[in-house]
DNA sequence: ATCGAACCGTACCGTACGGTACGCATTGGA
DNA sequence: TCCAATGCGTACCGTACGGTACGGTTCGAT
């Protein structure tokens, strides 16, 4: 009965093995066919397993959507601690990456396919998944986006009172309502580095409202209004 | 066989008020019990009609579907033809007057359930619903935001070159993720005047990306970083 | 008064889903 | 070697849905 420690200290609610491969093979059924195609019978198919196995591991169908969501909210980790931008086009250059990040995880399949999940069954049972994946999605961005916009104050290079407030303004100069049009099934715009010239516009907004003298004083008449 | 010509052009696309009470009881059995509580039977218990009737008037449960949404978009019609603003203020006050009006009826339980039942049938059927309510929900919205933006440009009040550019701008400063956000089941936010101080900043945001020398000149230092 | 169309209420059918139960193969420990 | 546990595959059950069919009723036109 000698149980191996294991030196790191790893999640006890993460799931095996076996029932990570069950929860990616459902993701994928999800991505490929949208939520009518995530049945507990196709899920059984597509991961080789049996139902009784998966009310086993996952006791419900909610409690199965609920762990897909989970299992992909802890595929994502949040990158590097922000480090302390040296000048305002590193911070400008660190902003720009986010959004970007920002606009190309929002407009992913899997995030898409996600959403419309927890959307459709927003209006069952007190919004439990919408309130899962708020949760888990917005916790990241939020945290990232904190870290980032903290060290550009402190170096002076922005300035605001409430950071909720500041990061909702540059959220909302990102991603517009590109969510929303996409969630609808509108298809992306065809450029290529469309989403790039979109992430610039909405950072180079974003320091027209936030920036300091010091951030927008050293690049005077720098606004441009295209690309 | 004398075929009664109407006087009045109608739209022939339009329903018998019989249908329209039928979307009506629909619609609200939509808002009251999510787009689960949408089933054929139900439909034609709470509207006093005929599983048959429903059929033979709409084809098809898609057709329902439809015909539920172009109902609803047809009860809402375009205000007042925009007028030239006279001067800043009153510029600035149909702008924050659209602005409430666009959180309220994104924020509204008719909108809320119409855009959830069409993003959860998004990944199907080439997401005909979903081009429905993008279609007429975002048409009636640009409509008078492109006016309204127009009459203040030619008076010099803001200044831009595309004008679809600039109206993404002012949408993504109001809701900036408020619409995802109740679409997933988040309740808003507890202050009643909340979405008031939210459209007033959004506009003012909007005036400091936007606003001319002449709009924004004319009251220096009101840049207010709080309500 | 009579006819026919429209329509309501209900019953019906095939299907598919969530959830459970059973038989059998595999496997790791005693 | 034996045993218990785990898990796969399949079958099964009750229910609910989309869609259709049928009898009875209302109502306007002739």
């Amino acid at each position: 009965m000698a149980v191996q420690i294991s030196p790191v200290p790893q999640r006890m609610d993460a799931f095996t093995p076996r029932q990570n491969a069950v929860l990616d093979a459902a993701l994928n059924l999800l991505v490929e066919g949208g939520g009518g195609a995530l049945t507990t019978a196709r899920i059984a198919r597509a991961a080789n397993c049996s139902k009784e196995s998966l009310y086993k591991w996952f006791g419900d169908r909610d409690g199965l959507l609920a762990a897909i969501i989970e299992y992909q909210a802890g595929k994502v980790r949040l990158p590097e601690a922000a480090t302390l931008p040296e000048n305002v086009e590193a911070f400008r250059g660190s902003l720009e990456r986010f959004a970007l990040d920002l606009l190309n995880v929002l407009s992913g399949d899997v995030s898409l396919a996600l959403n419309r999940l927890a959307i459709g069954q927003a209006s069952r049972e007190d919004a439990h998944l919408g309130r899962l994946v708020l949760e888990r999605g917005r916790r990241m961005i939020g945290l990232r986006a904190g870290a980032l916009l903290e060290a550009g104050r402190t170096q002076g290079l922005i300035a605001y009172d409430d950071g909720e407030e500041a990061f909702g303004t540059l959220y909302g100069l990102i991603i517009r309502d590109l969510h929303v049009r996409r969630l609808l099934g509108d298809p992306p715009a065809s450029g290529n580095g469309m989403l790039e010239g979109q992430a610039k516009k909405a950072v180079e907004q974003f320091f027209s409202l936030y920036g300091t003298a010091e951030a927008t004083g050293s690049k005077p008449g720098t606004v441009r209004t295209d690309t």
